[in-house]
DNA sequence: GTGTATAGTTACCTAAAGTAACAGTTAACC
DNA sequence: GGTTAACTGTTACTTTAGGTAACTATACAC
């Protein structure tokens, strides 16, 4: 178990800095593509959702939406509450969501090649219960 | 396979936030701990040698030492070539380390509880081979 | 309808890294 | 053996990403 941390970290660095290489094409980072592939994957979308769901604070989520609006990926939609911004994917962000998430898969089966589908599933298995005890031991994590 | 990308990220923010939280009482961080780390498994140790096994640039490396000097965790060594800079750990530095070492190893395994020997050994394996396909893919990552 | 809570924003700060340029030292090599 | 090239570490400046505190505008409670 010791080197667990070392292993994680040392697989971290270069793996967002391939998924950054990635995206740069599209003036997109990973913490961009994040809100693009949440209001992808939900539709109609405030900023407190994205904000809560991937536990960045309020502040972050309005940047980085601001930009995603610059790149005209993201609109806003009117909303009965105007408390609220909800948001959604332009057509031209909808396009780019196909075209990276396509990338992206296919860079998550190079970056997983050679592994078996038992270490796979064991992988994905682990990682689930790593964020469920992340979760247990502080209000971390995870929707 | 998709959805790799997710699930590691989801994990790595809380985990790195849960680290450094344990390392802060030590006016530590991560990327500190790193060179320790390295220190104390290499003794001796030049900076580019640091710097390049974690690929990461010389000037961040003279910052993390040079923060690690204040903190009397590391000490210069005379060298013979007078270019470079050999440190090592001071005896608080080793004692900091035994600590931390401890504090962490603990924290690797609440955070692997419920895992089967079996994903463990998965999620290692995995991890390296996932290292090496970045290796070959790009001139990323690892000594 | 007055007070409280909520959504989003702004301004400012912090952590960490990268790039470019440079000084000092060593090695190369002709 | 003296000049050039390469290497180590540093400084200064910039970038990326996030956090905190304070504020505005709106909605809700009662």
């Amino acid at each position: 178990m010791e080197g667990f941390f070392r292993s994680f970290m040392q697989v971290y660095r270069p793996m967002v800095t391939q998924l950054n290489e990635l995206l740069a094409e599209y003036h997109l980072s990973y913490s961009l593509w994040q809100v693009i592939f949440y209001v992808q994957r939900e539709g109609h979308s405030t900023l407190v959702e994205i904000s809560s769901h991937y536990h960045v604070e309020k502040p972050s989520i309005t940047r980085r939406v601001h930009r995603l609006e610059e790149l005209n990926l993201i609109q806003v939609i009117p909303s009965e509450n105007r408390r609220e911004k909800v948001i959604q994917l332009t057509d031209h962000g909808a396009a780019i969501y196909q075209e990276c998430r396509e990338k992206i898969t296919k860079l998550e089966h190079q970056i997983l090649e050679g592994c078996t589908e038992q270490e796979i599933k064991n992988i994905f298995q682990a990682l689930n219960k790593i964020q469920n005890n992340m979760i247990s031991k502080e209000g971390n994590v995870r929707e």
